[in-house]
RNA sequence: GGCGGCAUAGCCAAGUGGUAAGGCGACGGUCUGCAAAACCGUUAUUCACCGGUUCAAAUCCGGUUGCCGCCUCCA
């Protein structure tokens, strides 16, 4: 199936091409480490993760390089505040990053450069800039894109030079020559860290970073390059014109930027203060949940994040481990495959799907249709043939391979799942498991009257009862 | 103010020209002592609104309304 990809510039989709043949280079902005991510961070690294399991899945042969921002403002402010250099502070939240992304399934990219290993890249692209008559050197040391010199400035972002000017603003003790250049290289001030440069001691600004970096290691011309939406502008219209300027050659090919979570429709960020961290949400929400919700949603869309939304995520996640724990139950039998034919449709049908801009809300779709019909065959059936538990583990190992669901064994995923946190229901497992074997004797005795007032105090309390052939079951219902 | 995006059933959500995926919920059925789960069936003649193009529009064009984002740090 050949890949369609969206390509934010263009606004739609076309065929994908690599520069160079099968080799691949996706760059995608990385995170400022001085504090702890939020479920938006999440988002856009889960969503990344998956395109780029879905690329080596398709055969490309992917150079994936994602940056940490480890100097810049905030980072200062807050070794400021804390009272420590802002290198501890940097790395405190990169172990913090790793972390979350231990959590949540990501995979590390093939290298995460850090700004502060590549001054030296950054003030050999500034000194080219610089050269080309692209940018200058302000009073203070610090230099200074010049945009008005840059043709195509604003073409990523569809605007116009003219229509930013009005909106431009200029911080008191910047020294631009025009309120639209913006910092490549920032003097710093006394007390600040700082690198050697040709122009002053200082820091490098925060676009040039990305330019720099992805360069070194993925050459001038990016396949991808990815990011939150809120990145178009300035950011990615920036780095555009630093690499173009710089190097003479179009910068992306394909700039991919996905949608916001949304809290109420609005913007999940640290300034509206309405974030939830990583951390704190995966405390009590298994990380796939997070996960199917992000997979459920098309990666341009926003998504509003709610308890309710995580819950619908949460059970079309138990109805998929449930089905695979009844295969896994399922006595051997053998006969023919019944299943073959199924599993290949939805093995083309995620491909189609995800070949189709990475349209995963698709491909969830068709493993819901997938668990329709293995629940209608074990139904009809409760046997299973080796050959199609074997195509059954195939078709798993691929949904594992590129979504990063489904990858727990499902018994010890519907205990923690289902089960969760036995104390908020007031009773302890052993007061549950009484209670289950007093009503089962009174079953026994068909005395249904005391078996029903059993099942409807332990309902009040929120766990919901299931009598199957190898004996009642429980779960805690959300 | 400038630029951009979105608007699909009770809710969530796919769908960019060929006659509305999927999930949740609800209702009916099979199964069950009764439930639960699973399965079967029903649940949008219609895609914010108004015009237009076309044999054909949720999809394209123009306008209106509402919401969101960017223009300052932001995934």
């Amino acid at each position: 199936m050949e890949l369609n990809v969206y390509n934010t510039p263009f606004k739609k989709k076309k065929p994908f091409v690599p520069l160079n043949g099968n080799k691949v280079g996706m760059y995608v902005c990385g995170v400022t480490v001085y504090d702890m991510c939020h479920i938006g961070h999440a988002r856009s690294l889960m969503v990344f993760d998956i395109i780029s399991r879905y690329l080596r899945r398709k055969g490309y042969d992917l150079t994936y390089v994602r940056n940490f921002t480890d100097i810049d403002d905030k980072i200062i402010a807050r070794a400021n505040a804390l009272e420590t250099s802002y290198r501890e502070v940097a790395d405190r939240y990169i172990d913090e990053f790793n972390t979350d992304m231990e959590i949540l399934g990501v995979r590390h990219a093939d290298i995460e450069p850090k700004a502060t290993d590549h001054i030296g890249d950054i003030i050999e692209m500034v000194r080219i800039l610089v050269e080309k008559g692209l940018a200058y050197r302000a009073e203070d040391g610090s230099v200074y894109f010049s945009v008005a010199k840059f043709k195509g400035y604003g073409s990523l972002s569809g605007r116009r030079i003219e229509e930013m000017i009005a909106g431009a603003r200029v911080d008191i003790g910047e020294l631009k020559r025009d309120p639209l250049d913006f910092a490549l290289w920032k003097a710093s001030k006394v007390g600040e860290p700082s690198w050697d440069s040709p122009w002053s001691k200082g820091r490098p600004g925060w676009h040039i970073e990305c330019s720099a970096m992805s360069t070194r290691f993925l050459g001038p011309t990016l396949d991808i390059h990815g990011g939150g939406r809120d990145l178009i502008f300035p950011h990615h219209e920036n780095e555009t014109a630093q690499s173009e300027g710089a190097y003479g050659v179009p910068f992306v090919r394909n700039w991919i930027h996905n949608g916001f979570v949304t809290v109420n429709g609005e913007k999940m960020s640290k300034s509206l203060g309405n974030f939830m961290t990583i951390r704190e949400l995966t405390r009590d929400v298994h990380p796939e949940v997070l996960r199917l919700l992000v997979l459920s949603n098309h990666y341009r869309s926003p998504i509003d994040f709610s308890r309710d939304a995580l819950n619908t995520s949460r059970n079309s996640l138990v109805r998929f481990y449930e089905m695979l724990d009844r295969v896994n139950r399922a006595t051997a039998t053998g006969d023919a495959s019944r299943l073959e034919a199924h599993i290949g449709t939805f093995l083309a049908a995620i491909d189609e799907a995800m070949a189709d801009d990475f349209n995963t809300a698709r491909a969830m779709a068709s493993l819901h249709d997938l668990t329709t019909k293995v629940n209608r065959s074990l139904d009809n059936d409760p046997r299973l043939s080796e050959g199609d538990r074997r195509q059954l583990a195939r078709a798993v190992e691929e949904i594992v391979e590129v979504f990063g669901i489904l990858a727990e064994d499902p018994g010890l995923f519907l205990d923690t799942v289902k089960r969760g946190d036995v104390q908020e229901t007031g009773l302890s497992e052993q007061e549950i498991l009484r209670l289950i074997d007093e009503r089962n004797q009174a079953r026994k005795a068909k005395d249904f009257k005391r078996a029903d007032e059993i099942r409807d105090t332990l309902k009040a309390k929120g766990i919901q009862l299931k009598d199957s052939p190898g004996g009642t079951l429980w779960e805690k219902k959300p």
